[in-house]
DNA sequence: ATATTCTCGACTAACTTGGTCGAGTATAGC
DNA sequence: GCTATACTCGACCAAGTTAGTCGAGAATAT
């Protein structure tokens, strides 16, 4: 059905609650879950993810747990989303490792996916976790206020 | 992962298939799957699927087949597509009928592919079946004079 | 030592994809 | 009305992905 799947907001909202609640020492798995209402033992691999592509770092024992790995605003949700989803390109033959392109088959489509593909990353890419943090940070100011939703 | 099925790929190639075959009398589905090398069986299903929502018409007995149910530069990708593989929205929360938003969770990047989806969809309904066709076309006219891809 | 926190792999249920198959229905031509 | 042709429809199935759960183990602060 061409979606994204739950691995890819998930993870992203892990990225965001560490630029926001990060900062000071590391912020631990259960409490990104507990915030973020992720399964904590599901989080666990997207974090694990995240972590072998070089977004976050952790540490053990008490007092633990995870920061990024680099400033939010030099992380675009393009890379992110990579990491958790892997390729998103809407045709396989579109991958950048697409050698073999059996682009015999529904060629004719193909170059409209190709222009649509180009267009999404450009988007996703000039979006960083940091102005998705301050985009929530402006939203959790607005729900202390707010009637509930 | 985020990928259009073969669905979408299989039954818009048929829609291709019937603007190029059709046009004196029906053409059967066991030509179309020869033709597009798509299982027939499984091409049931789909010309089912685009005969549900109105883009073929079909008929019975000797001398049957299946036909365009309208002009071919009156079909858009987009809605060709929707109709094989259900809504081409990135994330759930983008149907149309989400009433029912639940656009809490991952909020944060709900704007950015917001656009991505208004876009893509403005794409797919700029290019029409009888658009890949055409290219189609030229594409098997090439393959009599190319050496082999 | 011990409690805490992350790490890693195995396992699972439900769902989607990409089919196959067979019984049934409509129809053209004789 | 028979028969061959062609579509119709639902049941079924294997493989892969998603969305988890669980438990044993490793690192570390106190």
């Amino acid at each position: 059905m061409m979606r994204l799947s739950t691995k890819g907001d998930y993870g992203v909202r892990a990225l965001i609650d560490l630029a926001i609640f990060g900062g000071d020492g590391p912020v631990q798995r259960s409490e990104i879950a507990r915030r973020q209402q992720i399964p904590e033992s599901y989080l666990d691999h997207l974090l694990a993810q995240l972590r072998r592509d070089g977004f976050v770092r952790s540490t053990r024992g008490p007092g633990g747990g995870h920061e990024l790995a680099r400033p939010a605003d030099e992380m675009c949700l393009l890379h992110a989303l990579e990491s958790l989803e892997g390729s998103l390109a809407p045709l396989a033959c579109l991958e950048d490792e697409a050698e073999d392109h059996e682009h015999s088959v529904l060629c004719g489509q193909q170059w409209v996916w190709r222009e649509i593909y180009d267009e999404t990353r450009r988007r996703l890419t000039a979006v960083s976790i940091a102005d998705l943090a301050e985009r929530e940070r402006q939203r959790l100011r607005a729900r202390t206020t707010n009637y509930t939703i």
